[in-house]
DNA sequence: GAGTTTGAAACT
DNA sequence: CAGTTTCAAACTC
């Protein structure tokens, strides 16, 4: 079991030589038939791993993809994070990111990765650290297991299971920084020289990677699947990167990077429980060859991407890498996800800058001056914009980040409006990008807010980028209570309660349950909690993540969205916001009996669905779409009853969701960004916003963010947002789909009709236009979108 | 603000 | 898996 890795690479290796890209690097390296074997071995485990196993849990599967998303999305906001790292590392540093996320997500899914953790782990950073890295990547490993979260039983992977995935992480970490290098090499020039590099270094790689193998352990063989899938991904598109550098690169790199860290972390954490002793050592080794590679893969990346690419780059790596990584790698979780997170919000950036072009400006400003970026961003699309924004919401442990985050302006995100801290659970498909959506209201509320950041010049870049979340809630706290004490109170009372600002009032769970709205949503229980015996606090993390974790081994998808938008394309890279069409079912349905769908007692209206064929209520009259389907009829008929019932309902809503939808800004963790996306429903203010700034990241996001255009969103007309809520994408899980609807299938289609890429703004303004198109929308509201990100 | 209703979550 | 209980939000007054 131990050294199972190797031969299972030796078999990939074969595979991955006979890839052209594995002969090309041969051919520009003289030397390579020695390391190109170890080089090959990574990249076929890649290569081959299947996809599918990576998807292992659900909670994975969407983390994926929103992931993914946020990936690409997040190069604007890790660049202000990284701005204190060298811009070159970024590359490594995100694949780092993913590969930890992935792994995370596999593995546990309600662990936090702490992006920060992970970045410090994955990230081999050049400039810092190589020394720092060795040391962070231990670190990461042990905060996947050591942390609370990392309860070695809920955690996928025995310690048997270690030992083979250590093997095959061994590679993979390799790969990971590797395949980050050989993305950019590839496209840029060639393996050969990062190879020569190390060897000149003097690193063995082989030694290197066994060590690293050693110390990076898969939570599950699942998670080294997922992972390598990963890489292959990113690979994949590595070879493709030349095209579109700056996209791709950051895209690929902060998948590599995010699987990475996912993997080191969630690994890490088992594998400390292994073999603490040993990782350090294999760490610093590794991070010492991480180092070196990510330097040749940036220098040769930048060197590919062209001038351009290399302000990007520097951009973004100076702004998002630097950071945390190594001073916070220690740091909580939540602190290192909130970097991660923050570096794939920055990686969407980039992705949404690339698209744009607007990037070169919104790098440019490479020092952590996220905020401008933020501005920018909100200019931006709106689904870029939520995407953006969405990012930073991703909630880790605030308080343990400003605790134990010194470089960071910590203190905001504790003091962030609810001062609510995300748990951060890895896993948590919300992330789903899902989880995404929690962060994109942030995001938005950033942006929105984002003046005031800029006012804060102590905010950096990191800063914003992690707290964007927390301080985009936190300013738009601040600005609502500055506009108005009302508003403030509103919130409180309606809207305090949106996923990001929920407040329980729980009395006998403890907040430990799903009965807790803020332990459900992965946020810690704040001052606004009325709640009695509170355990969901900073000061119970191991209980929160141990009861986190019990709660999803017995249902893997109890903390992901409950709302899956079936998001068609995912316009991640803010190419085609108009893409996607959506249509969002509740992931279980609801089982309404008396309330007729029609109250927020039913969690579909409650969430701004339509019921769909999973739901067992009785008398759905639920204005979103009934279970009968007839989604058709709710128009038409939604104009007559619902006008009546859910006007009522919805209008409140709505009035509320501009207070709301400012407190979504809140910090969410990444099960909850799941959420807050699924949620997206119509109805809920709160919810609705999210989306809305969700929207850019996930094509969840957009949607909800074109279609309702919550900003804006002040009026409510039923009939539109009845319309707009079946429109919601989702990004669920591929498990989750698995419930979805039968009609979702044929209406899938993703038609770009369907998406309406009406502006976010347009909301109701708009109506007319979505009316017209309403009848389309009907068709795209296909109850779950697929799984496979429509790029 | 207290009490009721409701349906999800948890339990058996 | 179904039935029951527990729970807290949603709702009403």
């Amino acid at each position: 079991m131990d050294t199972p890795e190797r031969n299972q690479i030796a078999a990939p290796i074969s595979k991955f030589e006979d890839s052209p890209v594995f002969n090309f690097i041969n051919s520009l390296s003289p030397i390579k038939p020695v390391k190109s074997a170890n080089i090959a071995q990574t990249f076929n485990s890649l290569s081959f791993v299947s996809l599918p196993s990576i998807f292992t849990s659900p909670h994975v599967s969407s983390h994926k993809e929103s992931r993914f998303l946020r990936r690409h999305n997040f190069s604007d906001p890790s660049k202000p994070e990284f701005s204190s790292v060298n811009g070159n590392k970024v590359s490594t540093n995100e694949e780092v990111m993913d590969a930890n996320q992935l792994c995370g997500n596999s593995g546990k899914p309600l662990e936090d990765f702490d992006p920060r953790s992970s970045i410090g782990k994955a990230s081999f950073e050049p400039n810092n650290g190589h020394s720092e890295l060795a040391i962070e990547l231990p670190q990461t490993l042990k905060y996947g297991c050591g942390s609370p979260d990392c309860d070695p039983t809920p955690c996928g992977g025995t310690e048997v299971e270690l030992a083979s995935k250590s093997g095959s992480l061994a590679p993979f970490s390799e790969e990971a920084s590797e395949i980050g290098r050989f993305n950019s090499q590839l496209h840029l020039k060639g393996m050969c020289q990062i190879e020569q590099k190390k060897e000149e270094a003097g690193c063995d790689w082989e030694s290197l990677i066994s060590d690293a193998a050693d110390l990076l352990i898969f939570d599950s063989p699942d998670d080294t699947r997922a992972f390598k899938g990963l890489i292959q991904k990113s690979l994949d598109p590595g070879t493709s990167i030349c095209a579109s550098l700056g996209s791709q690169f950051s895209k690929d790199d902060v998948n590599d990077l995010q699987k990475k860290q996912f993997v080191g972390s969630d690994d890490s954490g088992e594998h400390e429980t292994d073999d603490p002793s040993t990782q350090p050592e294999e760490a610093s080794k590794l991070n010492g060859m991480d180092q070196k590679q990510e330097n040749l893969a940036n220098s040769s990346f930048k060197d590919c991407m062209g001038s351009n690419a290399s302000g990007e780059m520097d951009n973004e790596g100076g702004t998002c890498i630097p950071v945390p990584s190594k001073t916070l790698s220690n740091l909580h979780r939540g602190m290192r996800r909130r970097c991660l997170v923050f570096e794939m919000a920055g990686v969407r950036r980039k992705n949404m800058d690339d698209g744009s072009n607007c990037s070169s400006s919104m790098l440019s400003q490479s020092d952590g001056t996220f905020v401008p970026n933020d501005k920018q961003l909100v200019p931006l699309k709106p689904g870029n914009d939520s995407s953006r924004r969405i990012l930073p919401g991703i909630g880790l442990h605030l308080n343990a980040l400003a605790t134990t985050s010194k470089d960071y302006n910590v203190v905001k995100h504790e003091t962030l409006t609810s001062g609510r801290q995300l748990i951060s659970v890895p896993s948590s498909s919300g992330s789903y990008l899902s989880t995404i959506e929690g962060q994109e209201p942030v995001n938005k509320s950033l942006a929105l807010n984002s003046s005031d950041r800029e006012t804060d010049p102590a905010e950096n870049g990191f800063q914003a980028l992690e707290d964007a979340s927390q301080a985009s809630a936190y300013a738009i706290s601040e600005e609502l209570n500055q506009s108005s004490p009302k508003k403030k109170r509103r919130r409180l009372e309606h809207g305090g309660e949106t996923e990001g600002c929920k407040r329980c009032n729980c009395k006998k769970s403890k907040c430990l349950k799903l009965y807790c709205e803020c332990f459900a949503a992965g946020v810690y229980c704040v001052e606004p909690c009325s709640c009695q015996e509170c355990f969901n606090k900073p000061i119970h993390e191991d209980t929160v993540l141990a009861t986190r974790k019990q709660i999803e081994s017995r249902n893997p998808l109890a903390f992901a969205p409950k709302v899956i938008r079936s998001s068609d394309s995912m316009p991640e890279v803010g190419d085609e916001p108009s893409k996607t069409p959506a249509s969002a079912r509740h992931k279980r349905g609801c089982n309404c009996k008396k309330s007729s769908c029609l109250k927020k007692y039913c969690e579909c209206y409650q969430g701004g669905v339509g019921c769909s064929i999973n739901c067992r209520c009785e008398g759905c009259k639920n204005a979103f779409g009934r279970k009968d389907g007839m989604e058709a009829e709710l128009e038409e008929e939604t104009e007559t009853l619902e006008k009546s019932v859910v006007d009522k309902n919805l209008q409140k809503s709505i009035v509320q969701n501009d207070e709301e939808y400012l407190d979504s800004a809140l910090p969410v963790t990444p099960l909850r960004t799941c959420r807050q996306s699924s949620q997206l429903s119509f109805p809920s203010k709160t919810k609705l916003a999210r989306s809305s700034f969700l929207t850019i990241g996930s094509s969840s996001g957009l949607h909800t963010s074109q279609i309702f255009g919550k900003p804006n969103f002040p009026q409510p007309q039923s009939k539109f947002e009845k319309k707009f809520q079946t429109i919601p994408e989702d990004e669920m899980p591929e498990i989750l789909r698995g419930n979805c609807s039968p009609t979702s299938s044929s209406i899938k289609t993703a038609s770009p009709n369907s998406k309406r890429v009406s502006p976010p703004h347009c909301d109701f303004g708009s109506s007319p236009s979505r009316r017209s198109g309403r009848k389309l929308i009907l068709q795209s509201i296909p109850s779950f979108p697929s799984l496979t990100p429509q790029h």
